[in-house]
DNA sequence: ACTTTTTAATTCACTGGTGAAATATGAGTC
DNA sequence: GACTCATATTTCACCAGTGAATTAAAAAGT
């Protein structure tokens, strides 16, 4: 049996066990929970094998689809940060990484000398340009059996889970 | 404003650009899986949050859950490396933190002398039992404004996306 | 104008997690 | 019953990502 099917079959004996010890427990939003972290981890380990090939990782294939999706294709290692969710010193090595490969460009900006700023090169265009499309019917089929109004709800309440994460962790940072 | 919510905005304008170079991008698909990988890491940024007083980490944590969530309290490092998806070394170093910590033991096997078995103590359950119950208030504001129609619908879209999430990691396998 | 504070990026030391090899036991077979 | 083969765990060397300190430049305060 696949190995996600048997790791859910699984949580829901376990949550229902421990609800029965700890009746508080809001046990269905606890399995919504797990859910969706299993789901997500299985979703990055799809990602990562697809990118295996083309010896990129995650959060460099992030960095580089965010440039290449820029109209003017360049950022700052900060914003790359903001958007791509990474700490400052891992942008660091990320992008030390891709300029050794020459898919982009690292250099001082005029404006602000603190800044630094990171454009995607022509190579770097072609490249995803060249990665990108074999990843397609492996996206399409995650999404197999699922009628347009499925993916319209799917969508919806994904968005509205995230505006509750959102207040969440704007509750704890300050 | 939210972090999240930025990210997904500019997710959304990234994913628009990219679709009018490559029309044959599976766009809306692309989108729910972007969203799957968000939120999955923020859940996972308020669940280590959540933790970090007791210092444990998400993995110990589940590897713990599953424990105290067995009728008997046992396992073997190889079944809660199953379940907790992860590699057996990191199964041995989880184990060796959890002991440290006696929050559970570990004893060699009598059937099966390769086996190590793993059992939770009692000052295990009891920690578990002192650590939820605070985080219950956290899990239930994340599906705030979530109707019961709404969770049973999340609920059945993210099985059956687990269903073809499973049916392609077996394909990659072999 | 000059000191203080803030912001941007990098470096360094560390933690969490992985793959490959080592170790040890059990199971199958001739 | 010795000989492969498979299974369970651990050890070792490495990769990815983080927090704290560092460097450098800009902005704000006086």
């Amino acid at each position: 049996m696949a190995h996600l099917t048997n790791c859910i079959a699984m949580m829901d004996e376990g949550i229902g066990r421990v609800s029965q010890i700890i009746p508080q427990m809001p046990a269905l939003e606890a399995r919504l929970c797990r859910l969706m972290l299993m789901l997500g981890d299985d979703i990055e380990e799809e990602l990562e094998f697809k990118l295996k090939p083309y010896k990129l990782n995650h959060s460099e294939f992030l960095t580089l689809m965010i440039l290449y999706s820029r109209p003017d294709g360049s950022s700052t290692p900060g914003e790359l940060c903001e958007y791509a969710t990474q700490g400052a010193t891992n942008m660091t090595r990320i992008a030390n990484a891709l300029v050794k490969r020459g898919l982009i460009t690292r250099g001082a900006s005029e404006e602000d000398r603190r800044r630094v700023l990171i454009r995607i090169t022509p190579a770097g265009r072609r490249f995803v340009q060249k990665m990108l499309p074999p990843m397609f019917p492996r996206v399409a089929t995650m999404f197999a059996g699922f009628s347009d109004s499925d993916k319209r709800h799917l969508d919806r309440l994904l968005r509205k889970l995230a505006g509750n994460l959102g207040q969440l962790s704007e509750n704890r940072l300050p």
